[in-house]
DNA sequence: CCGTGTTTTTGAATCGTTTCATGAACGGAT
DNA sequence: ATCCGTTCATGAAACGATTCAAAAACACGG
């Protein structure tokens, strides 16, 4: 069965594929009775676009890629969710592809996109040495927005939100209720994310003269959370707080403290990082520094067709978002 | 700056571009010292293939399709990533696509996903309203493995986890713990999943006389939970326990529960469904009905490679997985 | 019936690959 | 020198849509 391509349809209904074509794209500019015959022609046919050929021709495609560190990371389907109407609006397609903050595998997806010529990109960065290959891609007129990560000196537009400061907020947080000594657990610290988040942590803890613990982690998951706790809990002396680099670290964390016998927050409070639903969820509630996930994603999308639209007179734009920090059980006692 | 093609590389190289095409394609074709010459002008130039013209030529993309009902749902995004490295391996792209148990949405996907010519497609429809789109892709040689859903009388291959024996083996884990009022949260019911699950249920409540109060849920999510616990919490002689169609519905209901006081499993316990990894880290941890999530994907991906190399001579299969009832902290008391 | 202006339709060129029938180049063997 | 078999390289013909200049069709007043 041979797919049907537009002079099936011309012939059948017996115009020119110009004219096909116009019905399609253009139905204004073709008459009545025509477009008429030419749609019956189609529906009976069966006949249904080749986006490669449409692609070709038009030298681009519609898709709008999001490369985000995690899918299975509700903060990131949230930041997805939130573009996709934007851009489905816009008349593109969005296609999410999940790096699993490993660099080969985000440098795989970007040479496939980069084959299929896509409209643009939304991506969330692993580290620093995406840079130069991120740049490719400005170079081919695909216009590039970071998310969840400043631009710096880099020649994109990005939409984040101040994780130092966030950081800073969730120390403040554990200081205020009495603690003196906190664990941080979070990584790999080339991440962007961690190694800001880290800092103002660090930063307050200094100024407060808290003592400070670092539990590195190779990645930033649920099973992560829960062995940094397995290596915190050998310790003597241990945190009476741990700040956790995002919430499905911390809920690891909690699961870890809960299976020890360890009271949340009596024995060990926790703060979480994007206030995930599953936060909120947590039988111990958990505290969590809030992003604007939604937000992020939808603004992103905005930056990125205003740059489309924009054309060469662009000047990129480096949106910020403030945190918030959510205050709940895990937290709710001061010592 | 205009993208270079293949006819530059050829002009910089001295050679023909049916050469350079070689080079790409089958370099073992191609003399030892021309093929350094191309590479190196494909290096120089910054040369990148464009995709669509090939996939024009090929008359089919390499990109295998996943339509899912909820990409924050853990379950599924476990499904994709079951079925990835295969799709991987055998040198296709994976494209994930959100219905959001939604019949419009699905359709949406299902034209451009015919648009765009895929090589196969995963699909867990909403409802059974989908069929006759989904066999017009069977109908353009585009083979379609349904994932979670009996194929039934359609012509697919299939994967599925047997729902009605999980329906009954919550509902007589529950039975055996001395229950004699159970509440069956989920919705909606033209999902396929939530009716063989309910139906489970209920013949085992039938069988044993126990009585079922079913609390209808719009969607299969946390919010949904939550909101089916206010509603069964307004009643007087309440149910003791709850089977919710998905894990995502038990944790809102366990939050529910947790808000209004009800200590769980002592005044009502909880059975899930998928065993996500939340539902073992909730704080109290969720008996659940576990599915082969990984599993599920790759063999839906194997049998898709397999109906894509058997070709014309190709009979469907139709394979059903056994789930598995983990009993945790939810359901731990006797009454 | 002609000229003019407007609305429709046409058909060829183009996008960048892949494929494949031909042809060129080269090395032996006769 | 000729012939034959390999190995490589070539170039034109698809693939299926979009675009656009040019042609055709039509309307209408004079």
């Amino acid at each position: 069965m041979t797919t049907t391509s537009m002079k099936d349809v011309a012939r059948a209904a017996g115009v020119s594929v110009g004219t096909v074509s116009n019905v399609l794209n253009r139905p204004e500019a073709v008459a009545e009775e025509t477009r008429a015959r030419v749609l019956a022609a189609i529906a009976d046919l069966g006949y249904v676009r080749n986006d490669s050929a449409r692609q070709l021709r038009a030298g681009r495609s519609r898709t709008v890629a999001i490369v985000v560190l995690d899918v299975a990371n509700p903060f990131f389907t949230d930041v997805v969710r939130g573009a996709e109407p934007l851009v489905e609006s816009a008349g593109g397609v969005v296609t999410v592809c999940d790096s699993g903050e490993d660099v080969r595998r985000e440098r795989r997806h970007l040479e496939l996109l980069e084959e299929q010529r896509v409209l643009g990109l939304l991506i969330t960065p692993v580290d620093d040495s995406s840079a130069s290959w991120i740049e490719r891609l400005t170079g081919r007129d695909i216009p590039v927005v970071l998310v969840d990560r400043g631009a710096g000196r880099h020649p994109h537009c990005s939409v984040a939100v101040d994780d130092v400061a966030g950081g800073r907020l969730a120390a403040r947080h554990l200081v205020e209720r009495g603690h003196r000594k906190i664990a941080f657990i979070g990584g790999p610290s080339a991440i962007p994310q961690v190694a800001d988040r880290y800092e103002g942590c660090r930063e307050v803890c200094a100024e407060s003269g808290t003592e400070l613990e670092v539990f590195a982690t190779p990645g930033l998951n649920f099973q992560a959370g829960r062995e940094a706790i397995e290596a915190m809990l050998g310790r003597e002396d241990r945190p009476t707080a741990v700040f956790c680099a995002n919430d499905l670290v911390a809920l690891g964390a909690l699961q870890g403290l809960t299976m020890h016998g360890v009271k949340v927050p009596q024995e060990c409070a926790i703060v979480g990082y994007d206030d995930i639903d599953f936060a909120a969820a947590a039988a111990v509630p958990l505290s969590s520094v809030r992003q604007p996930r939604a937000q992020l994603g939808r603004t992103a999308a905005q930056l990125l067709f205003d740059e489309i639209a924009e054309g060469g007179d662009h000047t990129h734009r480096n949106v910020v978002f403030q945190p918030e920090l959510i205050a709940r059980a895990s937290t709710a006692l001061e010592l």
